[in-house]
DNA sequence: CTTTTTGCACTGACTGGTCAGTGCAAAAGT
DNA sequence: ACTTTTGCACTGACCAGTCAGTGCAAAAAG
């Protein structure tokens, strides 16, 4: 019967067919979208029967539903990671930043197909997901609002700007300058990405140096 | 025998409808998907037959790419309008920037499906649409991509900014910046947006003013 | 002027196929 | 012993695309 949902302590073997499905679906789903993909693909790429994922699954949505937030925990981890190594190692709150920028950049290299399904389902009006993803969404979101907080508090950054509308632009700079590098510049390497992002964010853009 | 043609183009009853379907057909989709959005759905809120649908495209597909590109078209032009209005008006390329920010905004607020829509569809890797959406892709960022060089050019902006990353950055933060504002946070004016991001383009983030 | 023809635009019932989810007995782990 | 996985046949809903036919107005014929 229904196991309780904690991984930890359930057997090895029922996680590690949980993970190959994770891995089959966030794939695919990032290539086709959730509609287009079907249950049998997902229990063949994974190499597995098909009953196998309505053992471990209720449903296609609940398998859809635990892969999201179980992906948007590595990154919010990896986001307040790089925020407190910045900080033991007494940088600055825009250093934290930077190293949030990279952070990012390094999980969407990592993990491609999830930063695709994520934004390709985040903003949809549909009611399904809606919950789930707030949640989602707001955990990584929250933790650059706690810098750039933390940095107006200290006086380093301007008590000017708009804390929640600017973590949000930030993240979205992030999400999409790499997505548009996988995508589009595959090419180009990480550090260009990061200092043309760096260079925005501390803003030499504008003046020549 | 000629059949009664307005002057310019086809019948006005069948741009009509064609003009309904893609209003019916932009909204559904931008909610649940492509896939998951039915023919018979569309029809339905465009308040004809189904059969109509597919009188005036050869496909749901069909209808969905000559969506993209008459959407992408608007975005582009305004865009391209709001940057050569700061030019006529004496503007810098950093105005114009600002220009082309506020001109995104208002397009997204105004049609706020096609841009979930094209955000959604935007970086699949699916290989239906690629073709279809590089282009549109290139038309929006084109026009960013244009204004940097010029102030590369001219010396108002530094030249070791790399073009290409930042102009798609810059379209990212506007584009995620305006989707959260719609989704997360409505009750912002455009104007709290505006700045949020204006602040971010020149560098006033940082430093306390 | 009246009747007939032509062709565009649209209709909606229908078809053939697809897919989520089920059921179950046998096999394979642990 | 027990949990987990397999393989496979099956169901019922749903859906893209089709097609024979309708309505209408302008043009041609009478």
């Amino acid at each position: 019967m229904e196991r309780s949902s904690t991984p930890s302590g359930g057997s090895t073997r029922r996680e590690a067919t949980r993970q190959k499905l994770y891995e089959a679906a966030v794939t695919l789903i990032a290539e086709q979208g959730f509609s287009a993909t079907t249950v049998d693909e997902i229990a063949e790429r994974a190499g597995v029967a098909k009953g196998t994922v309505y053992y471990n699954f209720a449903s296609k949505s609940v398998l859809f539903e635990e892969l999201l937030r179980h992906g948007v925990e590595l990154l919010a981890a990896s986001l307040r990671e790089a925020a407190e190594k910045t900080e033991r190692d007494g940088g600055t709150k825009v250093d934290a930043l930077d190293a949030m920028i990279r952070a990012g950049l390094e999980f969407i290299s990592r993990y491609p197909a999830f930063t695709q399904l994520y934004v390709a389902e985040l903003w949809r009006t549909n009611r399904t997901w809606q919950s789930t993803l707030m949640v989602v969404r707001q955990q990584a979101v929250a933790v650059v609002e706690g810098v750039l907080r933390e940095g107006v508090a200290g006086g380093e950054l301007s008590d000017e700007i708009d804390i929640p509308l600017t973590a949000a632009a930030l993240v979205g700079m992030v999400l999409v300058a790499a997505l548009d590098w996988q995508a589009f510049q595959p090419e180009r390497s990480l550090d260009d990405v990061h200092s043309a992002l760096s260079r925005l964010l501390q803003g030499r853009v504008g003046g020549n140096r």
